[in-house]
DNA sequence: TATAATGATTGATATTTATCAACAGGCTGT
DNA sequence: ACAGCCTGTTGATAAATATCAATCATTATA
């Protein structure tokens, strides 16, 4: 099921180096070139699990992952991640193990690297470091946000959230097609797949976006951000 | 209202130095000391809020302070903070901006210290930024047990996962003396104020514990915990 | 092709939670 | 002592949301 490409290619050559790795040199790439190893899932399939060890950061090569907490009797989706993004979870730093789970939406590429190798650079590259902890603190703002989402928006306006992240974070145009399910939707807007089916419902009918299957259009992002604003 | 004394103690009689400062050397404890103010607030009063640029860190040294953010017309408390520890907003490594408030619950006293010393000493001292990665993952951790009880359970758990958090983590005795007010509680666990009174009246009826003004005492911890955990 | 399995949708209903209104008790300042 | 102003408390009601059950659509499988 899982097909391991050891070193099927170099970090030199990858997208990686030009945004998440922009402050390594070369010799620090090859340092995890030569730990790292590829791998691919299809879509469905989990990546790792909430409680399991964590000996290695993940880095998203191609296709959309999943970072999910397992909670009381449903889920909720932490954020979905794309290429080229890392999964580095805040147990590396405590006690190594997983506080979420994450699988693959579409069919992926990450490139595992030893969580060693990585806190080694950490401590020797301030400039890697001080990188590292702007997405930590960006990730930490986005936590925020969701938290208020979450906590004090009506379902409309939840959905309306995640209708934005989706077109302007995500997929990154406005016609996009769904690579997720309803019940991811749900599980993103904390609330159960059938209120998120009505919501959708209703805003189709209001005519402020059309649905057809998997096929998404914003037709009015005025009065869908009111919606957001509004609570 | 604020009384500034510059330069009151020194650093290195303080106890922040044994916690949250143990990996700095004298002449690093120095550098904070010479750019620090010490700051008394009253209880009630504003710290910083949420939006203003955050020129600096915050030690809470005696008292008790609330960082939450102000929402959709009610604020949701992210935590309380107690001494020793320090509140270090995302923003410094993004935008320099607030993305929460503080303010005082007690009379509090607290240590501001200017940011570019703290990314200074981060950069120059790979022992303190590992330690301090280990504090922002714990928050994290944190946070994400907070989305998903506020999220996934029902009244009840949340209330109790509060009580458990004011008894374990921030009075840390068993019968505790609340400091906070009711609608301090209610922020903290996400409802009204007046459906967390109710359930706090539910719990004394079913003998989990005792309320008696300010004064609380968990009677019946393993009920309390079960609770916790059914959401 | 037929059939099962899965995901999406809809309606009816029950549950959870907020809101509103009223009131009590304890402070404050006069 | 009294009025005014908080915070806390309670009850009645309304709104938001989940759950359950049934149906439809689509895809996978024998």
């Amino acid at each position: 099921m899982i097909n391991k490409n050891h070193q099927a290619s170099n970090c030199n050559d990858c997208n990686c180096k030009t945004q998440i790795f922009k402050n390594l040199g070369s010799t620090e790439l090859d340092l995890i070139n030569n730990s790292r190893f590829q791998v691919d899932y299809k879509g469905g399939e989990i990546i790792f699990k909430q409680g399991t060890p964590s000996p290695y950061f993940v880095c998203i090569t191609s296709g959309l992952a999943k970072i999910y907490i397992e909670g009381y009797g449903k889920n909720l989706i932490l954020a979905l991640v794309k290429p080229v993004d890392y999964i580095f979870g805040p147990g590396i730093y405590v006690d190594n193990r997983h506080y979420y789970s994450a699988s693959a939406v579409e069919d992926c590429t990450a490139c595992l690297v030893d969580a060693s190798v990585f806190k080694k650079l950490i401590r020797e590259n301030p400039d890697f470091a001080e990188d590292f902890l702007k997405r930590v603190s960006l990730q930490s703002i986005f936590n925020f946000e969701q938290i208020v989402s979450l906590t004090q928006k009506q379902m409309p306006g939840r959905i309306a959230d995640v209708i934005f992240y989706l077109s302007e974070k995500i997929y990154c145009k406005n016609p996009f097609e769904l690579s997720i399910s309803r019940q991811d939707l749900a599980d993103l807007s904390g609330m159960s797949k059938e209120s998120a089916i009505r919501i959708l419902k209703e805003f189709k009918e209001e005519g402020i976006l059309t649905v057809a299957g998997n096929k998404m259009e914003i037709l009015n992002v005025k009065q869908l951000r009111q919606i957001s604003e509004t609570g």
